[in-house]
DNA sequence: ACGATAGGTAGGAGATTCCCTACGCGTCAA
DNA sequence: TTGACGCGTAGGGAATCTCCTACCTATCGT
């Protein structure tokens, strides 16, 4: 129904590569740009860059807008959204984890396991 | 300064995965379980999950514990608040947007693209 | 029309992923 | 001790990733 997980997949896969998380922080940090701006942040040739939009693109992390012979990348924001979303039942356990941690080493100095 | 990538490039590439996110969910709503346990679950041969277990294991994701001859797993949700935090700075960009998004389909209901 | 510029696509090399079948190691029950 | 059980590791094969060097199209300036 809503997920076959397939989306989820090319998201978090997107964001499992550092050059496309700076992508994503400069689009965010700058706004948008045509992809020369961008490959100027880095060490690699341009095609390669052009790929890595495209997978973001896929992922629906970016949007282009033709602009002349540019084209201007935008960050997208809701898979990100839904990245938080999919976070959300989880948030719970490392709250009451790290707060009931931090309340045991308090109370009980005993323990000290490796 | 504080990352090299290294890190949240484990983490994000152990989530790109539907089997690996679905073990996280078992330990989250089920608690901590064996191999076999999480392995009933999947259509997968166990040494196949068994690896899965590592790349979640590398991510810090999971722990084991462990009780005879079995190997107790449980859910590590660290890092998933590193990822939170990581979300961070891009929320401020899906609440305008959509907000600002909603607005117009609010008010342009001729758009229909394919 | 011509050359330069912006950027995508083709195809390939090397690394990595994800599954498999063997097999090894430690633990429990008899 | 012998065997069964729980689980990890070795090694291999197909697919995918990430980079590269060409190369192609579209647009701009002259």
């Amino acid at each position: 129904m809503t997920t076959t997980g397939a989306r989820e997949d090319r998201v978090f896969a997107a964001l499992a590569n550092a050059t496309r998380r700076e992508v994503l922080r400069l689009l965010r940090d700058e706004g948008p740009q045509p992809v020369q701006a961008l490959a100027d942040h880095f060490d690699m040739r341009r095609p390669s860059l052009s790929e890595h939009l495209k997978v973001l693109r896929e992922a629906g992390l970016v949007s282009e807008e033709r602009s002349g012979r540019q084209r201007i990348y935008q960050l997208e924001a809701q898979p990100l959204a839904e990245v938080q979303d999919w976070l959300h039942p989880y948030e719970r356990f490392w709250r009451d984890r790290l707060k009931g941690l931090s309340d045991l080493l308090d109370r009980m100095p005993d323990d000290g396991e490796t």
